[in-house]
DNA sequence: AATGAATGAGGGTTCATTCAT
DNA sequence: GATGAATGAACCCTCATTCAT
């Protein structure tokens, strides 16, 4: 790869994550492409020739989020130093660096009204996303950390369903997040009874 | 109060249910005052007299909404004929009628950039909504639903979550809302273990 | 109908002319929405309030244009006073008034990639421009200026090639256009090789 | 001449031969330097360094239009084995064959606001054009086809009125080329009225 | 009081042109 | 010398907001 290879490359990169930044933090609609440009350290136009329009630049954006995620994930679960009850423990408190600083919501606004990222997305539901979180899942029957009882698609809602709490946490409870986290975690595997033969794992 | 003050109430209200339909279906950025004019049966300056401007408009239909919601909630909680679980299963499958078209996506959004509408969802939380869930969490432990350990905030963004979750369901998973619905209550109550001295719900 | 509706119609009258004068002069690409507005004394808005975009502009531009000059042609075809040849005189010259500072250039370049416009052209045609024409060519062969044998589709893109021809007249040939006016007038009836039996009008 | 400088006239050719259809196609104005440099398989910059900007690839490809015209004309005109009528036939059809493919109307637009073609147009005009015509009329009063007392410029304003009435005939009439050619042929003879001791020449 | 009409500011996009390899 | 990359200027269009009736 020559120099104007490396270059192009590292422009395209900076545009993305630029982008990515500003669509997580203010959301698709309002982020301008003079202000992708301006963080990005690039022209307007630079961007359009990369990627040929906002509605694409966004495809892009998307698509490597999601991507990258993935494969973070896919460690994750590979890992045999962990049992069950860690790995998803970092999950759904999403203790992967630099994740922790995306936020999702933008997607939510885009997939209504772009169907390249609707199939995108269902695309990557179900040739990526689903055989990890079943590989998991079978983890999870086989330590005995899950009910064997439970469908499959409860369990990955269940999951799903805490990552994306834990998106938009911070504000809002007057705990730390050490304290939520742990609380939480006990319910994630117990429920609100609680499990019956123990007290809480910060009251111990 | 005279035909005229009637008409004048009417109008508004006219304005700030077309707004919040709009808004909820489409995101606060999406729809313009042109739309909701149209919707609302009056002209754009009607909008802006009796409002002053797409800012104070979704403040106003903000809080319109949230009280709205605090009524219906109120009566349930308050409710004497309904033990905890059938009252938690309404909030969090929210089953009250007309809730249900309503979706607050819109709120995130706004919330980032709108300094008065953080605060009026921060003093609704504070004044209104936690009292509110504090006494319900109180039946809760009463009836023996709820583990007395768990802070009233955990389980406070526990229920949260839950209603989020349901808000966006429909179209992900291959069950029947009926089984999903069923599944998750269970899993509500006894988390990812399930309760061991019982098999599911479903499979009796 | 009130004054609002006067102004209104005065408007959209003062933002076609002024179009029509720029797309006649400059091409229609080349006219800019603001050019337009500076001209007709309006905002851009209103150009869009009334006219919806830049195309809808010309198509209604073009739509005027075109019937306003059918209006003439029909009074001058039903005209009693005239003669065949004094009204074809008229007709390829082109003296009425106000048309002579319109040329039709820029139709050619906006029919190419407009197909509205392309269809309303050849509805006009089919409807309205080749039965005047036909009731023309009629009253020329009645009065024995035209051979009786000729086709009438010949017939009308003869006329229509030396309106045509006139349109672009001015600034290429030496002579006054009162000269090259009769002689070709002249042309007209008995082409190149002359009359035989009559010497030119102007060496009388 | 070395083989550098050969390639270098070989990709001169190739972007002014891409220019011109692609002007002709299409218009001046909508056609882009991009678009150019890809049908003529070089770098945008290419052009810049042959050429220097657009205006002067303008200018360029018209004078190259112009001149290698001026040679097909040239010949015609010199062609000792026809006659005048067919010479005239074969001008104004325009049956020489690659100019058919190419319209000129992108000239009348370009001329309007280009000082430098505008006298390129008009040197050639005066310097190259008329002489070559005017000795194409003096064959034809003295061969008889052209009325003696017919002013020059008059004459020339008619053929060119043929030859631009010839290159947008096709889709209106609804007669066959063949039958539109003889009978205009004709027309352009013996004009509107027909010659009086002939029937027309197709209904013999 | 209510409305149709009008507008200033700003966004996405394109294009001729220059820069740097 | 030739090229991919980069850019400033300009255009069409939209929207929240004000004006005038």
């Amino acid at each position: 790869m020559n120099g104007f290879e490396r270059r192009k490359e590292r422009k395209q990169a900076n545009i993305l994550n630029a982008a990515l930044e500003l669509f997580s933090e203010y959301g698709v609609q309002k982020v301008t492409i003079q202000e992708i440009a301006q963080k990005a350290q690039v022209s307007q136009v630079t961007i359009y020739n990369y990627f040929g329009g906002k509605d694409q630049l966004i495809f892009e954006a998307v698509k490597k989020f999601i991507y990258e995620r993935l494969e973070k994930v896919q460690d994750l679960v590979q890992d045999p130093t962990m049992n069950f009850k860690e790995k998803i423990g970092l999950l759904i408190t999403n203790k992967t660096e630099d994740l922790l600083h995306i936020h999702m919501d933008f997607l939510q606004t885009v997939i209504a009204d772009q169907p390249d990222i609707q199939e995108l997305v269902s695309s990557f539901t179900q040739k990526d996303s689903i055989p990890l979180l079943m590989e998991l899942i079978r983890q999870g029957k086989d330590e005995g950390y899950v009910h064997p009882d439970f469908s499959f698609q409860t369990i990955m809602f269940y999951v799903e369903m805490y990552y994306q709490a834990f998106r938009s946490t911070s504000n809002l409870s007057g705990l730390t997040p050490q304290q939520l986290s742990e609380e939480l975690s006990h319910m994630f595997f117990y429920g609100l009874a609680g499990n019956k033969e123990d007290s809480l794992p910060n009251k111990k």
